[in-house]
DNA sequence: TTCACATATGAAATCGTTCTCATATTTGCA
DNA sequence: TGCAAATATGAGAACGATTTCATATGTGAA
């Protein structure tokens, strides 16, 4: 079934079953006419054609880090509450957390595989900018800030000084476990927002009382254990996200250190699964489904072509003050 | 970039740059300029053009009712394993458990738009089965088991039979928490296999100590609390999935009954979230990611044009006995 | 030598749309 | 009435690739 036979079979000419299919002008008792027989025959355009003719796909490539990931399986909700219904697709480029993946589906993408890009990025080099400038296609980043670019970020370094706040009221010997300091948002800015806590209060810190995970909650069980060794006496421990503040917390269960009698801590990020821990975790609530659909909407209203005047969101966020600070 | 001005700056015919790029017949030498050419300028051929003339897309549609589920977010993540490299693209469609969206995106799916579809099910009407019938290109089917389609699911029947026979162990009055029927794998199969232990042991059970929830956390909550209202010396729970099982205990340990001393409690489907509640959950641990990956494999045999066998491939499971059923 | 078969080549058809253009016809307004 | 603008129509070109076809050359076996 194709444009052509449904054109013959309602007596008319192929263009004017594009035009009705595209609101141009056409006669009511035409419009009568295909109308029917494209009801009986079930015909559908074929999109393979549209695309090859119209140079729109109707399709966002969708760029993450891991899939399998609380937040960023939220944000990816979040965009298709806002794609759905608007007659764009998603199509979906798991990186693993490589680097090369990610450039390559950028390789792909910016020229006309799509539409638009959203782009949940970690870390971003020299290499990403340079192929996010090539982009044909807008392109909305998630989850950190670029200059020059759409993007819909937390605010990552007010949230963790809030945060820094609570946890170490009383504190002498805090402990820190972050991320690598190439993840602009998780990795440097949620530990500036530490520091300046630290600073504004004199609390003085050796290089020891910091650690380093990667995102896994083993790692942060891990971390801590070495924590645990080099400052035994620590009686805070702010963690950069909850599965790292989840991993340390038990380990200091099964190192019999109570929490929050003798050890605080704190996560960020508000998994859904912190409800189900005890001592309740104190964290940060982000709105990550939020996040990826205000970044969709950003998205679509650039594709609608008026002014593709960048914009940028800053997202709030609200601590949830829980018994692991201790206060409560 | 096209592929004319390709063939001219080669100084070859437009149909030898296409065999270069198809592993056609084409000397070595012009195979060299050619090479040469489409480095120097960074072609790509048009996958639109392509998709039109070759009628493939080289995209997999998936199905699915919610992506930010553990369960599911797991399979596409073994989805995307398999696929990458393969060549072939993931078109996501969230449902987010409407039957209409699921219908309707197997009616845009199921002539040309994808190669081939995975379709994450949980319930399977008679509308879902006439369309997946019309589908011209193949489907496997993930979770459920369905006659006639390429299958990968879990052995709920079995899983659940020997999780019961755990928590039925010295058990007088046990309390059921499942999820509607019209869920095959879920609410029948699971709710199967405890029945069959039931009766095996010869264990009466009222319809009062049945319970039907959804999905979610909350709804496990508020069903243990009927149950506790109207079974009060109940001595243990059965739940249908993890979520609603963590539900029922954060209840339990709100009304102030001790697990596994006065109510032993089991989940299943292993959600990473367990290993953070205490007391430990007695769970099954199912292979999603496995799964997603397996459906991926034999979608891909399938698109690659072999005998279109269809093949049912039924996953195993481990049981992970913990401290919440009181034997640990 | 001869015939079959693999290798090599480019012209032109094809996929199914949308869009431009040329051409009518109708409507609205001065 | 006259003239511009809006409405209506279909022929045919384009989009950018793959594929068929006709044709030519090289190679090895009978």
């Amino acid at each position: 079934m194709n444009i052509n036979e449904i054109a013959e079979l309602a007596g008319v000419s192929r263009a004017a079953v594009s035009r009705y299919l595209n609101n141009g002008y056409v006669s009511e008792e035409k419009k009568e006419r295909i109308k029917k027989v494209i009801e009986e025959t079930g015909y559908r355009p074929s999109s393979q054609a549209q695309m090859l003719r119209t140079k729109k796909t109707k399709m966002i490539g969708v760029v993450l880090p891991k899939i399998n990931s609380s937040s960023i399986s939220r944000m990816v909700a979040g965009i298709s509450e806002v794609l759905s219904g608007s007659g764009y697709q998603m199509l979906l480029a798991n990186t693993d957390n490589k680097i090369e993946e990610e450039l390559n589906y950028l390789k792909v993408f910016k020229e006309n595989y799509v539409d638009g890009i959203l782009f949940i990025a970690t870390i971003l080099t020299g290499r990403h900018k340079k192929l996010l400038g090539e982009c044909k296609v807008p392109v909305v980043i998630l989850g950190q800030r670029l200059k020059g670019y759409s993007c819909v970020y937390q605010d990552d370094l007010q949230a963790a000084k809030e945060l820094a706040e609570i946890l170490l009221t009383g504190s002498g010997k805090p402990c820190f476990i972050g991320v690598t300091s190439k993840d602009e948002a998780v990795g440097k800015n949620r530990r500036a927002g530490y520091e300046e806590v630290l600073s504004e209060r004199r609390i003085d810190c050796l290089p020891e009382q910091f650690a380093e995970a990667d995102f896994s909650m083993e790692s942060g069980y891990q971390k801590m254990e070495e924590l645990l060794r080099k400052v035994p006496d620590t009686d805070a421990v702010f963690c950069v996200t909850d599965s790292i503040a989840q991993g340390a917390m038990a380990c200091l269960v099964d190192h019999g250190k109570k929490v929050p009698e003798q050890v605080r801590l704190a996560g960020m990020g508000d998994r859904p699964t912190n409800r189900l821990i005890r001592p309740r975790l104190t964290t940060v609530h982000f709105h990550y489904r939020t996040t990826g659909a205000e970044a969709a909407k950003i998205l679509l209203e650039q594709l609608s072509g008026k002014k593709t005047v960048c914009r940028e969101l800053q997202m709030g966020y609200e601590i949830v003050e829980e018994e692991s600070t201790g206060r409560l």
